[in-house]
DNA sequence: CTGTTAGCGCTTTCAA
DNA sequence: TTGAAAGCGCTAACAG
């Protein structure tokens, strides 16, 4: 089946190999032979040997990407936007998932980059020093998406301005007391950022307040197993980490007939879709993960094609108004 | 960086290419020559080009996927099945996607087919006769997921005893007068087959009942719009077609005040986690997504293997009881 | 515009 | 055990 060659077709049309090599990259051929050419390829149903191609020309029209976990909605996003990038571009993706550990993360980039991808983005749960000292050792493009560090090409999201913004937020409705409902800091983004940004307006504009920090995982259950340890430290509000430990505590709350937000407010972030069609909708602040993974792809290609690259990129936040928040005044 | 050659190390060691190849690919070399290659290797950093390698060798060590979206959670989880199996045995997924489209879903299996990958699977969205003649005319290992077709390779779930045992549990609680909130028949898997398996019980085990078909879409908002429709049929208990589905018209019931299952009954497929950890928990039929990516991963490697396969597989389910489903009597 | 000529880096007979 | 030699299928000067 495929074992139709360019000399197969060559020697059809009584041309050279080049010639049809020509005529499959753009070089001249006569407009004779052109015909010719075409007629034989549809007949025979030749198809380019992928990697007797990639032998030659140096770049393979592959782009490596390492993703934390994949059954994930918020990874489902970024690999939608890059997937929708490479193929109008005509590149294919190579994926290898690092299973939220370190050591992985590093050998999959390792592994991609053996494999001659022309580009690797790399959904990263921690840059560490042997990252940095990869990415200088090699001429293969390397990007960071989730996490910001300026030895190294990122884009990311702004989980510390989103933290930020929220506590702006709340201080608006007059929440003075306040449970941080967070993830470990591990987690940069979502368990360090996030609270920094939140702590920080506090900490800059409000003179007496209080917040208390508890912790959970990124589950729905443990968030609702969070509950009773929540209201007893009596907050007027409860900023989660994610929407969905909102939705566990929110759980928790109406089986307790805690009136959200007339009792307790509470917002997350993330924006995802359950979050406004629940009731009360969820106060939020989404963040483009597909406009990240497009981004992110579209920076890459650029950056292979062209060497060169602009500034780090942070993604624009979306503050979403609910019905979560109440201000009491 | 990646410039050593094979040659390269050859003439350091004042040794031919091919003693060296040999010792890359585990053939006759002498105990010395053996060290001294090690040794050039280990200093130069040589990697073997992926590209050289697989012109030669007719398998590429690539297994293409396609998938029919990326953002959802059950194909997160069938990747990830996928995934640990390829990477166990040193396999790198090449991933495309279909959208949801048909055609698409060709062009994609074409595309990874013309990559060279050794075996591709799919996770399809319908098998037509342009499939099945591609099947047949390459010799590149072909496996559908998700639906069955006896002129193909599959691995199923088997959706319509999902809907056959579910309909089964439903009599046995005495409801006769139900609501089947079910999607589209183009989606073959949930829209059709849960539905067959389910009225087939019916039609063969109970003589006076009645179901309503009523048409949603896969999301929460859609399902709990369909709210006041389902009501408004006054049925005794509810089959939806997902658990998410189900989702949706429980908070539309629970917003009307219509007690879940003292008043209505519902119950969905799937087994999602927060399925478990709503009130009242969801009965449901989980089905085990990561082993059907497993599964097919270890299928389609041992298709490429041994070139013969053993029969098509269906993954076997899961029945959860739940709290939403009461007995009428 | 076209054919000839070299390889890309690796594997694999075949003799030695 | 080893090396020489012949390609895998394609691209890219180069000279016509």
């Amino acid at each position: 089946m495929s074992k139709v060659t360019i000399q197969d077709i060559a020697n059809m049309c009584q041309v050279s190999k080049s010639s049809v090599s020509r005529y499959l990259n753009g070089g001249y051929v006569s407009k004779e032979n052109k015909e010719k050419i075409k007629n034989a390829i549809e007949q025979t149903g030749y198809k380019t040997n992928f990697f007797a191609k990639r032998l030659k020309s140096k770049n393979s029209n592959l782009i490596g990407v390492v993703i934390p976990r994949i059954d994930s909605i918020t990874v489902g996003k970024v690999l939608n936007g890059i997937n929708s990038v490479c193929e109008e571009n005509e590149y294919t993706i190579l994926m290898e998932s690092s299973n939220l550990s370190l050591k992985k993360e590093l050998e999959c980039i390792n592994s991609l980059y053996n494999q001659g991808v022309d580009g690797i983005i790399v959904y990263t749960i921690g840059i560490t020093n042997e990252h940095i000292n990869f990415v200088n050792s090699v001429k293969t493009p390397i990007l960071f998406l989730n996490q910001k560090n300026n030895n190294v090409s990122y884009i990311s999201i702004d989980d510390y301005k989103a933290g930020y913004i929220m506590a702006e937020y709340f201080y608006k409705n007059n929440h003075k007391n306040i449970v941080f409902l967070g993830v470990n800091e591990q987690d940069k983004s979502v368990g360090l950022e996030r609270k920094k940004g939140f702590y920080d307006f506090y900490k800059k504009n409000v003179s007496n307040y209080k917040i208390d920090f508890l912790e959970t995982d990124f589950s729905f259950k443990k968030a609702y197993n969070m509950g009773k340890m929540v209201t007893n430290l009596n907050p007027t509000a409860v900023i989660c980490a994610t929407d969905n430990i909102c939705l566990g505590l929110m759980l928790y709350l109406k089986e307790k007939g805690i009136e959200v937000p007339d009792q307790i407010s509470v917002a997350g972030f993330g924006g995802y879709e359950v979050s406004s069609v629940v009731k009360p909708s969820i106060t939020t602040i989404s963040f483009d993960y597909e406009l990240l993974g497009k981004l992110s792809a579209e920076d890459i290609l650029n950056i292979i094609k062209n060497k060169n690259r602009k500034e780090n990129i942070t993604i624009p936040l979306n503050f979403i108004i609910g019905e979560s928040v109440k201000n009491i005044n």
